[in-house]
Order: structure tokens, then C-alpha cells, then sequence
DNA sequence: CATTTGACATCTT
DNA sequence: TAAGATGCCAAAT
């Protein structure tokens, strides 16, 4: 069968790979894509997340930018607030300035069993 | 049908 | 270390 390479393909990519994410992690807009088989190419990301539907069961809000922070931008006012108590819910810790320890909720495909986030030195 | 903006990341100054 | 500019694809107007 064809695999159509349309924006629903692309989307549907994405989604299958944030909607991997397990409860307590988080994945940036980059990895999101480079797993999805789009290196570089964290914006369209964003934009599949955006076409996204709220009641989804997709966890995008799990999907956060490279400073660790939440980036709904104007095109969801006041989602800041929502994405961050949801990932408050999965028990993340935010920091004053609105961030969050990438290096500690950063998600790996192989759900951590190399080893612990914390750097092995 | 063409132009503009947009849930980001990375490089350079 | 921080701030500004660039590149990418897709959806909206």
C-alpha cells in the first residue's frame, strides 16, 4: 500500500511519536522530529500540534521547545498556563523563570534503561 | 493561485 | 552569556 507522503502523513508521524511519550517526560519540538524522521525540522512540529484538537489523545502537552519552557505563542493565549499545570500534573517541576530541567524530564526511546539523566560522571 | 504568518531550532555577532 | 537573524514546511487568507 502507498504511503501517501501528504501533510497527513507527516502529522500522523509526529503524533504517533509524542503520543509515546510516557506520563512524568517530556520531549522537545527538535527530538519530536528527529524521531519522526524530520531532523532540523522542528517547526512543522509545532505546526502539526497546532491542527491538533484539544480532546485528542495525543499528550502534546508533553511537547515543549528547547529552553525547557512552554511555547503556545499567540496562537493559544493563556495555553501557557494550561500546558504547564498538565505537566505539574505528570509531577514535573517548574522552575521561576517558567522552566523546566530539560537534562532531568528529557524523554529517550529506550525509557532511560542506559542510564540515569543525571550525567554518569 | 500567490503571499504571509506560524506550538521552533541553530548559528552568528 | 544574551540577543538578533535565518531556514524550513504547511495552513490560512
Amino acid at each position: 500500500m502507498g504511503i501517501r507522503r501528504d501533510s497527513e502523513g507527516t502529522h500522523n508521524r509526529i503524533f504517533a511519536v509524542v503520543r509515546r511519550i510516557p506520563s512524568g517526560h517530556v520531549l522537545t519540538y527538535g527530538d519530536v522530529a528527529a524521531l519522526a524522521g524530520m531532523p532540523e525540522h522542528a517547526r512543522l512540529v509545532g505546526y502539526a500540534l497546532h491542527a491538533l484538537p484539544q480532546h485528542s489523545a495525543v499528550p502534546w502537552h508533553r511537547v515543549i521547545n528547547h529552553k525547557g519552557g512552554i511555547s503556545t505563542g499567540r496562537a493559544w493565549p493563556g495555553g501557557e498556563l494550561v500546558q504547564r499545570s498538565l505537566l505539574e500534573a505528570e509531577g514535573l517541576h517548574f522552575d521561576a523563570n517558567g522552566r523546566t530541567s530539560l537534562k532531568r524530564y528529557r524523554w529517550k526511546p529506550d525509557d532511560g534503561a542506559a542510564d540515569a539523566p543525571g550525567t554518569p560522571d
